[in-house]
DNA sequence: GAACTAAACATACGGTCGTACGTATTTATT
DNA sequence: AATAAATACGTACGACCGTATGTTTAGTTC
């Protein structure tokens, strides 16, 4: 009768990992993924921090699990719903609503997760950051790939600009700017060609 | 004959506060602010730990006089050589170009001291978040002083703009794109009217 | 149902943290 | 020289950290 249970069973294996994960994520996001500890993951959970260890090993392993299912809901919630537009200029508009969406009521509490942890690890060599940069790559790479499809625009320095104005953007909303969004939207409608009609 | 020593003599108050902050500045800049302890700080300098405390009181004092420091620091590298420029153009690019002097051959080991803290505090209501929003909104008003001197350009607009990209550019420094700096450059003229001639 | 594996737990260890308190030492003031 | 104030230090405390080891429980396989 402990708290760690789910449908009535006791969480087991991989249906344990995702739900220490999922409240991980949450708790990354806000306090960073220093601020993750066995001990604290155990608490808020209700069970008990061996437990959690058995899990993942070693504190860096469940970091790396953190990220991966940080990328998931990432995806989730920006990538798949702009998936049905059409390559181009409506599939990036449809990104960045999504993403200050994601970045302004809070998927995770304490803003873009990538945001709040490249920063602190982009000066420590390892697999965290590798994995953390990879991601970042990875998305900036996307950007890049729709742009190519609008003709008189450098590809990699409008991504790079994007991404640049929406990570800005995530830190005034944090710092109670609320216009932050709008800013970042007009920034990013100067930096495409002039809108064709329709 | 301790380590705790400068000019032969003893630290001593004001003396021994610049000596400590000067290297958690340091620390604070690669590990964050949260990485920052009287122990550690201890250790490094070869002075007592209480010794420390004596003179912060509580870390989140200790933290506070760190945000001061660098912003010191921070004036000495970028704001005062750029002092000496005439207002507008001219005075905001050089501010561009220490500024990536600043964050590309180290003055801190972590890279611009506000990238890397503000992530982390933007979720966290309390004084040190608010002295670091000051600074950076002091960052960004001095840059939009300069935009005003420039005709044709909406000065809040372009500065936050100016400053989301210094900022990711510090990143892609930090992850080991050396290109980061000229690809920040050239985003920059961009974003300004096209040169005068001169 | 017996044997085996995986999962969750209990407990323990050394280490560091932040803070508090008392003591010695240095500087400043009288 | 005596006194007061500011500094620096030694030590101690409870709390949490990450990790390691052994044990119990829950599923799985034969």
């Amino acid at each position: 009768m402990s708290e760690g249970e789910q449908d009535g069973r006791l969480l087991r294996g991989a249906r344990s990992r995702q739900t220490v994960v999922r409240h991980a994520v949450d708790v990354a996001s806000a306090d960073g993924l220093d601020g993750l500890s066995f001990g604290r993951l155990a608490t808020d959970l209700g069970i008990s921090k061996a437990g959690i260890q058995t899990l993942f090993g070693t504190k860096e392993n469940l970091q790396l699990a953190v990220i991966e299912g940080a990328r998931e809901l990432f995806a989730e919630a920006v990538l798949r719903p702009a998936a049905d537009q059409p390559p181009g200029i409506a599939r990036l508009t449809a990104l960045i609503e999504r993403w200050l969406d994601y970045a302004g009521k809070p998927l995770f509490p304490g803003g873009c997760f990538w945001a709040a942890n490249l920063p602190v690890f982009d000066s420590k060599p390892g697999p965290v950051r590798d994995l953390l940069a990879r991601q970042q790559q990875a998305w900036r790479d996307l950007l890049a790939g729709e742009l190519r499809h609008i003709a008189e625009i450098d590809a990699e320095s409008t991504a790079f600009q994007i991404d640049a104005v929406l990570t800005a953007a995530n830190i005034a909303l944090r710092l109670g700017d609320h216009a932050a969004a709008d800013t970042a939207r007009r920034t990013v409608e100067r930096l495409l060609p002039e809108r064709t009609a329709g």
